[in-house]
Order: structure tokens, then sequence, then C-alpha cells
DNA sequence: CATGAATGAGTTTTCATTCAT
DNA sequence: TATGAATGAAAACTCATTCAT
């Protein structure tokens, strides 16, 4: 029973089912039939609406990044001070969604993927890129601009390495903890600059 | 002209040709084909060696381990204080062979595979585990127990983060400034820790 | 040209495919390749249908069960007293379809994949309770259960055994003879107890 | 070590080998690796006694019959009457070797092979055509040709096909009852000649 | 005499993808 | 729009067999 408008509904359905085939599966290596037999299709619809499987796993990587910024901007919005907006975009980076073990699971899967995909590279780069930018315009306006950069780097290399570390062992960090050693890192940083103004 | 002794020289063969095929490649998903025209050899003969791709695999991870073993202990040997054991750690980890583009590729697809296959995992908490007390013990020279918990968690994380990075985008993070990053890390919160004492 | 419905069509075909290539082999060690080609489909079909080759392999088994149980429940019904059921039960044994050489070659070497596989071996255990179930049956009405259990043992093994040896030679048995050895083994059995009260 | 005069060793230990792996096995796939293993030597010292598996396949083919014919003829020996005679051959075809569960297997799996090759076939028939002359043989002394050669070929059936039932459930049929119906169906068939005479 | 080394040919199986309906 | 039908291509793995030593 074919209806019309199903075509966002059911691209929608497909890239969701294809996050959490890959999330549960840990990796990229995941059929067009299990995507599908999760999202209660053929798995001749997939390609029907996204041409073949890696347009499929490039649009779930672009919902993913879309994702991740949904809950990144309107904490920024929320956020008064420019230390603030740093510690907004920590608790989105760690939030309940993107912290959970299968969204982990497919961040890293697809970070394998980049070594290939060159999209794939363009979209990682593009989440690392923003993240950067957001951190350096925060900090900027608490320390001069070299050192803004420098702990930018650190922040975003803090946050990938307990993503990595997550995807080892589930349990091993709770988001409460890794939240707090970032919030650390910024803070010593900080505090270690204006002491030695 | 067959010789006798092949073994262990087919069997080092076959696992640095395999660890090469996976940096090219940057993954897993190497044919069994690949690798063993990367090592001069017939499919079959990785067969008879190893048994299966999944063993291959697992003695590549084990081979990967062994050689970033190799160059942690001499360095950890000639560092004469705690904190120059923590630089070792930290220089072993950035070394030219560990931070090789082709060798950080391998690193994250063992990461991806681990989610799967109980082995690698193992192997993989085995490493973070070494990397954790070897940390915490030259730390606890430095600081009290809590605090050096603290550090190595945050030292081991931004290292790891770091490497997924290098792995993104190769020519972002030269070796040297990587290095500083995790050096600065560690000094700074040393010296917070002092300050406050 | 594909049309719908097409499922019951291609297992059927796979089956009798599966049949005539083990029956003209004289094993089981025929290839999935061979199977589909006689079907005129590809193999993968064959796997997209059964999954794997053994259940194909059981599914053709169970066919020939079937294929049997249909010659014997006619015979059986039309059969009007015990004596007469009995010679229906080796009648059907023994027409035309059940000891053609291909057929007899395809029973033998399901006896020696019972060996090994489970759900083979009690298909063949269902096949030999249910013909001895049936003969004991019959002839109960002619003779003492013990002594029934007895004939209907010979009579089985007897059947068995000229299949075995029609599967060796299949020019040294015709099918008249061998009904009438069976035959006479259950009248003179017959006869000799029926004299001795 | 080499030593001399290891052929005839080396062979008899190979073919016994293969024996008790088909017997294990209940079947002819059996790998020329696992029959070495079995032997206790190197699948290449296989090949250069035998040429070839098939070789091999029809020399422990041939043990096998021998070692029938070994049981045989000094129990025909021992044997002073012609019925005695019949009695011989029927304990030697259930002696405990023969029925044993893995000879049992091994000789089905060798008449599945003599569907393919001749060599096997020729053998197999060799052994039912020195079973039935000697049946015939010893029944002529005791009823007229034509009805010799009757009870000869039912005397035949009725052991290969408690054999067969032997394969499919070694519990089932044991040694004793085996050896009595045979006799049964001897003496009752001979009985009935002579009531009607 | 005996074997370790090595492989080519083949087999099962998987899977992305196409197409007629 | 949606799918059942179908397949080509490739991958893992097996195994009989050869050969130099």
């Amino acid at each position: 029973m074919p209806k019309l408008g199903m075509e966002p509904l059911r691209r929608k359905a497909l890239v969701d089912a294809t996050l959490k085939t890959i999330g549960d599966h840990g990796s990229l290596e995941v059929t067009m039939q299990e995507i599908a037999r999760c999202a209660g299709v053929s798995p001749a619809l997939a390609f029907h609406y996204f041409g073949s499987k890696d347009q499929l796993l490039i649009a779930t990587m672009r919902s993913l990044l879309a994702q991740l910024n949904g809950e990144i901007v309107p904490m920024l919005r929320g956020a008064e001070s420019p230390r603030a907006r740093i510690s907004a975009l920590i608790c989105a980076s760690f939030g309940d969604d993107q912290f959970a073990a299968t969204t982990v699971a497919a961040w890293l899967a697809f970070y394998v993927a980049a070594q290939r995909s060159d999209e794939t590279r363009r979209l990682l780069k593009i989440y690392a890129r923003r993240l950067h930018s957001n951190l350096v315009h925060a900090l900027k306006a608490l320390c001069d601009g070299q050192k803004a950069e420098h702990v930018a780097e650190g922040t975003a290399a803090l946050i990938d390495g307990l993503y990595i570390r997550r995807a080892l062992d589930a349990a091993h960090a709770d988001v409460e903890s890794a939240k707090a050693l970032v919030e650390d890192y910024v803070t010593t940083q900080l505090a270690a600059i204006s002491s030695k103004a």
C-alpha cells in the first residue's frame, strides 16, 4: 500500500536503521539485508532511495553529525559566558546519546572508514574543525590566540581519546568522570596561564 | 627451492605483511590474498601456518603490541627520575614507528575489531592497563595516589585522542607538537597540584 | 523475467535437481554448482532458498522419504487383507521409482551421511520405524507378537539388503526377482509357524 | 632415521590408519592429513608409498576384504557338514571385528564409493561372488541347484541388510540376534523344501 | 626413507546490486 | 512506491599433490 510522501520517512527510517545496525554491530561491516530488516523494508528499497551502500553510509554519517550538532547548538545558545560555552561544548560531547556505547562504536567505525572514503573523511574533518573553532572562539576571550589554539587542540584530543577508551570498555569511564576530566583540563590550563601572567 | 626452518620466517613475513596491508588499507577488511601477495607467498600458506584469518589478525595484533613494548622498555630503563619516566612513556607512544600513519591506521582498525573479537579486546585492554600502570607508578612519586590516577587517565586519553586525530589527518599533527601537548598536560597538572598544596 | 510465487517452484526444482545429481553421482559429494546447473539457476539462489548445502540435502532427504511414503500409502489403502498389506509394502519398496538405480544410489549415500548428520540419521530412523511398524501391524494378524517382530525384522533387512546389492550391480537383481525373494521369505516364515502349531 | 625393510610396515600402518579413520569418520571424506596423522607419519609418505589417495583407498578396501576372508577361511575349514559350513559363513560375517560399528561404517562407505570407482566396485563384486559361491556350494548338498541359488541370494541379502541397519543404529541389532535371524532364514527355507518334497 | 614447504584448483558461502512487476 | 527474484563477483578455507632436501 504505497503512500504519498513516503520518501522522507523512508530515508529517515533507513538512516536510523543503519546507525542502529552499525552501533549494535560495532563496525561498518553490516549488510544491506540487516539494515533493511532493521528498518522493516526490503533491501531493494534502500537502493531505490540511496543508490548504493556507500551513499547510505554517507547519509548516516551526516545524520550522526547533525545529531551532535543538534545537541551542541541549543547548549551553546544557553551559555552566557565564554567559559560556560566551553562547558556546553564538553557537555554536548558527552551527552547521553552521543556517549552511548553504540553511538561511540559508530563514530569509531566511521573514523576507520575515513581512511578510505574521501567523503567520510571530509565530514569528519568538518566535525573536527567545527569543534575546534567553537573552542578557540570561546577560549580567545579567556587567553591569547596562540594559547587558545593549544588548549583547543588538547581539549578536542581529550574528548576523542575518552571516546575511544569508552569504545574499548563501556563500563570503564562513566559520563561524569569523563566530563570532569576535560573540565579540569581546561580549568587547569587557564589557571596556569593567568598565574604565569 | 624450499629449505628447512622456514616456519618462523614465514610467520614473521606474514604478520608483517598483514600489518602493512592493514595500514595501507586503513582497515581490517583486507583479503588473505592481498596479505599473501604482500608476503610473497600463496594464500594457502597463510592458512597453513595460522589456521584462519582471525588467527593471523590476532598474531598481528600481538606483534603490534610487542613492537610498542619493545620501544617502551628500553626508554623506561634509560629514564632516571619519575618525571623522566613519564616523558619516556610519552616519547615511546609517539615514536616514529608507532606514530607512522599506517601504524596508527592499524591501531584504529583493531579498536574497531575489538567491538566483536574478545581476543582483540583483551589485548587492547592489556595495552591500556600497562600504559596506565606505568603512568600511575611514576606519578605516585610526584603526587598523591588519587591525583596520580587522575593524571594517568588524562594522559592516556590524550595520547589515544592524538592518535585518532592523526588517523584522520596525517599532516595535521606532527610528532613534536603531539608530544609537547601531552608533556604540557602532565607538567601543568603537576604544577597545579603543588601550587595548591 | 521474474514472476511472483517462484519460491515453491524453485525449492522443488532444486530438491529434484539435488536428488538427480546425487543419484547420477552416486554420492553426496556433489557441488552446489552442479546442483544449481541441473536446476537451471545460479548457485547463489540455492543458498538464498536453503541457507546452506546441508539444509538442501536435508530437504532432499525429506523429499525422498515423502516420495516413498506417497507410494506406500495408496498401496496400503488398496490392500484388503493383512497378507495383502505386507505385499503392498514390499511392492512399494520395489516400485519403479524407488528401485531405480539413481534412487537407490541416493538412499545409500544418505545412509553414509547418517553417520555424521544427526538430522539425516533421525530421518532414516523414521523411515525404518515406519516400515517396521507397518509390517508388525500386518503380521500380528497372522501370527503372535514375538514372531511378528522377528519376521518384520527379517523382511526389512532383506529389503535393505536387496537395495544395497542393487546399488552394487544395477543389472544383477531385477525388480521382480527381488520382490519374489521377499515374498517367499514372508510366506515361508508364516508357513513354518502354522505348521509348527 | 630411515630403516631398511620399512616398506611393508609403513604400508600396513597406513592402510590400518585409513581403515580406522574411515570407520571413525563414517565416510570416505577423510583427508590424507588425517590418515597420516593417525599413522604417525607425514602425508607425503602416504603418497610416496601409494601414489594417490585413490590407490590408498583401494589398498584399504583390499585389506578389508582380506580381513574378512581371513575370518572365513579357518571357520570353513573347521566346519564338518554343509550346514555347518553355512553357519560358519554367517558366523564369520558377524564376527566381532566385522560387525564393529566402525568396520560396518567403512563397508558402507566403500559401497558408496563403488558407484564411481570401477576398482572398488570390482572388489566388492568379488566379495559378493565369493560369499555367493560359498553359500551355493554348501547349499547344493542340501537342496537342488535352483533352490540353492535362491537361498544363497536371500542369505547374502539378509546379511547385507543387517549390516546397513547396524550402520544406522549401532545399538539396535546385537550380533547374536543378527546371526539368529539369518540362521533361522536358512533353516526355515531348507525345512520348507524338504517338507514340500 | 621421510618430511617440511608450498601451492593450484576447487568448494561453500556471502553480499551488493539489478530488474521485472 | 515497493519488492521478490536472481546473480556475478569475490572471499575464506580445504585438500590432494609435488618437490627439494
